[in-house]
This record gives structure tokens, C-alpha cells and sequence, in this order.
DNA sequence: GTCATGATGGTCT
DNA sequence: GACCATCATGACG
């Protein structure tokens, strides 16, 4: 039985999902404090299927298990020496999977800008970046649920995107079969945004309605 | 401001 | 030994 926390991860198509997720926002209550920010960027991966994902053709290891998980399990894993992390969505044993790949800080910003060694947008404007923002640095919590957990989403209260655009995938190989899959989604006009070119800026709202 | 490059560390074959 | 769901830097207009 799931938890009703567990069902805002599963029941409607991972895209969908994906973009619910902005505006929500991300605590971290670490060692430090605790900081925190507004979603702005996700990317979906639809799991066996999808030739960007970790799971493509099934591929089940230790290392992607948490991927497999029950809705909402925290899937944190390192590429190239940097952490990312990643919201296991839909049933158990059904591998897809939703990047958090920008934060709007707004919970002891200046921790989180210590924590990266930059300031502004730079703080947080990447799926690394944000993770080392909020002072994550090992695997310690992949796995977890985020429920309840020191690494939550307050999926209750939303800021409402005024529009969420859509792109292909970043990072990812497009020579691969879904590799210009438009399955990125952002804030429009959100400085946070990976990218975000500074003539799109919206910069007296960052995109909020 | 935009682009190309190299450093990076762990996983899997 | 290859392959990455990345990032910071430094060159150029």
C-alpha cells in the first residue's frame, strides 16, 4: 500500500510527473543547517526503453537498484566525479526515473553558496552543482525514501511556473535512438535554468506567475 | 557572451 | 579500457 506521499510519484505518465515537480521545493536538512530551494529544471527517463537511461534494456545492478524502487526513492548517483540527484518515479521494478537538474535557492542561500565555492546563479543552475550546493558529497542517502527523510520535496505547496518550456534531454548521447527526446522540461525565464541564456532571463519575476 | 577543452572518479565488460 | 544523465576555465570576439 502506498503512502499518499508515494502516489504523487507514480499514476499519471513520468513527463507528467516531471513537470509537477517544479515549483515544489527541495530541503536538505544537513549538518550545516538546513537549506533549500524551488525546483526549476527536471529531465524524465522512461527506464528500459529510453536510451538515455541508466536502466536501458533492463540493465539491473547494485549500482542502479534505487532506480528500481518503490515511488519516491532517492536515487543519488556520481558521474565524472560529481554527484546527481535523481526521484525513482512510477511502480517498483519500473525503472524510470526524474533528474533534478536546477534549484532557485531560498533557504540560507549564502550556506549554499559557501558550500559551492561561487555566487550567484552559478550556485545552483546544474544537477552537480545544486547537489554539492546543498553540501551532499557521498552516495549516503541513495536508496532512501524522501519522505520524511533529512532529503525531502514539500510536494504541498507550489509555485505556479507561468511557462514550462520544453527541450531535449542535456548531456545525453544524441546519436542514441531517444537522444533528442523532448523530455527536459524548466521554468522559462528562471536564471536557475542550465543554460538559461541571459537575453531570457526573467529576472524581475525569474518566471513565476 | 559563446565555445572548446581537459579533469574527473566510479562502474561495467 | 571504455564509457558516461558534468563542471570550470580560458580563448576568442
Amino acid at each position: 500500500m502506498l503512502t499518499p506521499y508515494q502516489k504523487f510519484f507514480t499514476g499519471r505518465p513520468t513527463p507528467r510527473i516531471a513537470q509537477d515537480l517544479l515549483g515544489t521545493t527541495l530541503y536538505y536538512h544537513g549538518p550545516k543547517g538546513t537549506v533549500g530551494g524551488l525546483i526549476v529544471e527536471t529531465e524524465a527517463y522512461l527506464g528500459e526503453n529510453d536510451s538515455a537511461s541508466h536502466a536501458y534494456n533492463g540493465r539491473r545492478t547494485a549500482y542502479t537498484e534505487s532506480l528500481y524502487g518503490l515511488p519516491g526513492t532517492i536515487y543519488l548517483y556520481q558521474i565524472r566525479g560529481h554527484y546527481c540527484l535523481d526521484i525513482a518515479v512510477q511502480a517498483q521494478d519500473v525503472p524510470h526515473g526524474v533528474l533534478i537538474r536546477g534549484l532557485e535557492p531560498c533557504l540560507n542561500s549564502e550556506q549554499m553558496a559557501a558550500n559551492r565555492r561561487q555566487t550567484g546563479f552559478a550556485i545552483s543552475n546544474g544537477p552537480a552543482k545544486l547537489v554539492q550546493a546543498l553540501g551532499i558529497n557521498s552516495r549516503k542517502l541513495d536508496g532512501q525514501p524522501l519522505e520524511n527523510n533529512i532529503l525531502t520535496i514539500d510536494i504541498a505547496r507550489h509555485y505556479i511556473p507561468r511557462e514550462i518550456a520544453v527541450s531535449s534531454r542535456i548531456g545525453v548521447n544524441l546519436n542514441k535512438k531517444d537522444g533528442n527526446a523532448p523530455l527536459r522540461f524548466y521554468v522559462q525565464g528562471n536564471p536557475y535554468v542550465s543554460q538559461m541564456r541571459k537575453r531570457d532571463m526573467d529576472l524581475s519575476k525569474y518566471g513565476w506567475d
